[in-house]
Parts: C-alpha cells; structure tokens; sequence
RNA sequence: CGGGAAGUAGCGCAGCUUGGUUAGCGCGCAGCGUUCGGGACGCUGAGGUCGCGGGUUCAAAUCCCGCCUUCCCGACCA
C-alpha cells in the first residue's frame, strides 16, 4: 500500500488518525454549533445502506415505522422520575416560539419513550390491540459536553423502537430478538464488526428501564465503542403514561414494554474498528461503491474496455464506479479511492490491455493481480466475499489479542487498560465497579456462564467485561 | 462542566514577544505546456471581514476584555 503520508499514522495518535480518515474519506464535517455535523454524501450513502439492513430486519421482527413530534412538552419528561433525571442534563429546552415566551417550555427529543407513550396510552385499549411494535428514524438531540464526530455529537441520527406487550416474557423475548436478530446480525454480518452481547450493570443502565441489553464492540485502539441497546422498561412507562388495557378475562393490566436505539455513531464505530493507515476500510455489504473500475489512461481502446467492465460489473450486480478522470494523476486517484475504503479497485490500461488483462487491487489485504478480461466479473464477486469475511476475522482475532482473563479488581483496572479484562462479576460487584471507574475503566456488560446471555437480575456465575470505553 | 492547547486562503502553518506602507510559505485550486501505471513538473494566476464582538491607539493579525469553535485530559452519555 502506499506511503500513508495523507493521514496521521493510526499508532501516532489514534484521535488525530480518526478525524483525518472522517475529513480525507469526505464522511463527514463538523457543523457550525458545537456538537453538530454534516454528513456528507459518501458517508450518508453508507449510512443508508446501514439503515436499509436495520430497517428490513426490524420490519421482519413485526414492527412499523411512524413518525412522532421532535418537540415534546417538558411535562412529559417529568412524569418518569428516573428517565427525566436522566436526561435532564442533556436536554435542549425551547423557551421561545413565534417571538414570545412560551407558557410551558417544549424539549428538542432526546429520545421519545414519553411522547409515544402517550399515544400508546390512545391506542392500546385492549389484549388485541398487542403488541403494540412502532419504530422511527428520527434525529435526536442531547447536549453533549464533549463532542465526538459520529461518535458523540449533540445532534445525531438514529432509529428507536417502542413496544407494548401483554406479558412480561413476550416484552423479554422481544428485546431479545432486536438485540440479536436485528443489532447482532447487521454488526456481525453486514459491518464485519464482532460485538459481546451482554446486559448492562445497574449503574450503565438506561434512565427508566428495568433491564438494559447491549453490542459492544472493540475499537482499533482497543477501547469499547456501545453500538446498540435494547431496553426492557418493565411497567414503569406504562405507569407513567396510563396504559392499560383489557385482558382476556376481563381484568384491567399494564403492558410492558420495550425500546431499542442505534445511531449514526455505528459509522463511527466501522471507521474505528477496521480503517488503517490508508484510510477507511469498508465492508463490501455496507460499501457504496464495492468496484472502482480505474481507466488508466484512455489509450488503445482502454476507454471501451473499462466502460465494458463497468456494464459487465453492474450486470453482476455489484455496485460499480467508473474513474475516467484521466486528467488527474493515477496515484492520487489511487490514494482517493484507498482513503475512501473501496473494496476492489479494477485498473485498465493500455499496458494489460494489451495482455488482454486487468489489474485487481484489494483493499483489505492490500495486494494486486493481474486477471483476464474476461474474468474479471467472476473474480470480484469472490474478492468481495472473501474481504468482508477477512475483515471480520481480523477485528475478531485482533478483539481475541486484547481480552485477558483477570481474577483480581487491580488486575482488572491494568488490564482494562490495555483492552478488555473478564472477570467474575462476583469479583467485582457495585464497589468494585466504582473502583474501576476511578481508572476510567467500565463494566460494558454482563455475560452469561457459558458465554450467552445472563438472565435479568441473574448475577451468579456471571462474567464481567469491563474496559476502557466511548 | 473543570484543566490544558489552539483558531491567519479549502487544508497545514509562519508572522504576534517589541503595534507601522502591499500579511507570507507549503499543499490544494484555475489556465497553459511538458508529463502520465501509487498523491508528477514548470510557468502564470485566483483566492484573506487574520474566529466573532467590543476596547486601547494617530495606527491592531499583533496589546486588553468578553464570546464562539476545535483538539487533548477528566466527570456524564447512542
């Protein structure tokens, strides 16, 4: 690969490496107001394509879309106790409308459990009108005190789902079935990001609910990036809100309910978790362009072939770009499409036109062949495949590498350092969780004895990992 | 929100200490030419409310005050 002189090398200073790949990749700006940005169209067109693969499995899960109010009235947010001690501090509170003060201050949603509530308070009046399944891609906005491009910013994008259920168990199961059918899948499958699926201590629990679940992902500096949570709330947004309904036997009952978010901040997470010194590295699922196909130089009919290659690509299905821009250099259309991350670049010119061949460089390895025209829409398909799954197999050994087994709270406040440490949570408990803090190492989440997930309330024989985190 | 650093052309920086005529440099950008297979070279040129507001002064990028923004480290979060 080439001298990676565009980019502070990740190793120097993994910050700095960070806001370069977001600048040089065009995924993103800052905006003007602190906390804000501007998602430019590469790094839309990814998150697009992030949100088609979240959206269709939450639709296969039962749930709609629908859209609520980004301005909720400040009273909603006071009627849970927890949640709005929670989101107090983070809140966006309009006190002007129309040129006057307002009677009762509207807050810009930081996320929008009451809002909806309230309406499912309208709409649930019997067992047959369960479940209740609504999601919402929306915006939301929670004042951020130190914000992170993609990562933590005052306004971000996101999607959240809200659901009533009759029982307890089936609100569970449900919770369960985004953590791992929706977040699990599209992390695993589609971003080539290994996640621990965990549920989250007392103290890392969303404001209001009664069980928090989580993917948690290791990042290139070995910090944990949270990428998605799926909230059991128990009754108390039910109660909150005065959702009832009538059972089968008559009877008046609360339903319990879910919500579940993930962000543009999964953006953040794959640039993190799989870019290198040449800059973004995209998975070939979630890639805009999957195929670059580079005219080198429109010599001896190189024009055709390359424009040959496109319709044969495209044909194949693959999402293909031609660069024709033979009026600039060809290594810094190389270095482009190297910081851009593009899976598979073709290179045509009149030099292996003549051989009747192309030029293949792969992005994740890093290397080039040389391969017959004519096979060039067999071999890419296979390239892609194997780059999304090596893509994979690195983040996962590279996870492996900086996951140590500790016994002790010290040894888990060093190790925790250094990447993840697992360690008994009977080890640990609340005192010991709140020694590692003072570390800056966390609890990301709670697994079960066998590796799967703990039981709500189960913490015997469960296993703690804790780092350093987002 | 606390501690630190910084904001001068699209990007990276110098100039500020010690105020003074036209604010420089590298990259990028435009035109032309030579080049062309991993960020090519030459010539010519465009591009600046010196973060914003106020103050001191005959005179402010430079000194003073306030604010905004960015980065790093901490406390809170998708």
């Amino acid at each position: 690969m080439a001298p990676a002189s565009v980019l502070t090398p990740r190793s120097e200073d993994f910050p700095r490496w960070y806001q370069d790949v977001v600048a040089k990749a065009e995924l993103a700006d800052n905006g003007p107001v602190r906390g804000t940005m501007v998602i430019r169209p590469y790094g839309y067109a990814i998150w697009e394509r992030i949100q088609a693969e979240i959206d269709a499995r939450i639709k296969a899960t039962g749930a709609r879309n629908a859209y609520f109010p980004l301005f909720i009235p400040e009273s909603y947010l006071r009627r849970e106790a927890e949640h709005v001690e929670g989101f107090s501090p983070e809140l966006a509170v309009v006190t002007y409308g129309g040129g006057k003060e307002l009677e009762e201050p509207v807050v810009v949603r930081p996320t929008s459990e009451t809002v909806i509530n309230a309406f499912f308070a309208k709409w649930v009046q019997s067992h047959r009108d369960l479940p209740l399944l609504i999601n919402q891609w929306s915006n939301v906005v929670r004042w951020e005190l130190r914000p992170r491009i993609l990562l933590r910013t005052t306004e971000f994008l996101w999607q959240e789902g809200h659901t009533a259920h009759a029982t307890e168990e089936e609100a569970r199961r449900y919770a369960l079935r985004i953590l791992m059918d929706v977040y699990r899948e599209v992390m695993v499958d589609i971003l080539a990001v290994p996640v621990l699926t965990g549920r989250k201590t007392e103290r890392e629990r969303f404001a209001g609910a009664t069980t928090t679940w989580t993917c948690e992902a290791m990042m290139g500096d070995a910090k944990a990036l949270q990428m998605g949570t799926s909230h059991e709330l128990g009754q108390n947004f039910a109660r909150a809100f005065g959702i009832q309904f009538q059972t089968e036997t008559g009877g008046t009952a609360y339903p319990w309910q879910t919500s579940w978010g993930s962000s543009t901040r999964l953006l953040g997470g794959l640039i993190m978790a799989h870019g290198d010194d040449a800059g973004l590295r995209v998975p070939p699922r979630v890639a805009p362009v999957q195929v670059a196909v580079v005219l080198v130089r429109d010599e001896e009919g190189a024009g055709q072939a390359a424009a040959q290659l496109v319709r044969e690509l495209a044909a194949a299905g693959l999402r293909v770009e031609l660069d024709d821009r033979v009026d600039t250099s060809y290594g810094r259309r190389a270095t482009a499409w190297d910081l851009k991350g593009v899976p598979v670049r073709v290179d045509v010119g009149p030099r292996e036109l003549a051989a009747g061949q192309a030029t293949l460089a792969r992005r994740v390895p890093g290397t080039k062949e040389t391969v017959p025209l004519r096979a060039v829409s067999e071999v890419v398909p296979a390239a892609l495949e194997e780059a999304q799954r090596d893509l994979l197999a690195q983040a996962e050994s590279f996870q492996r590498e900086r996951t140590a087994e500790v016994s002790s709270v010290p040894e888990a406040a060093e190790a925790g350092q250094a990447g993840f440490a697992r360690l008994p949570w009977a080890s640990l408990g609340p005192e010991g969780e709140a020694e590692l803090a003072t570390a800056g190492v966390t609890v990301r989440c709670l697994v079960g004895p066998d590796g799967g997930l703990p039981l709500p309330g189960q913490d015997a024989g469960t296993v703690a990992v804790v780092g350093r985190a987002y």
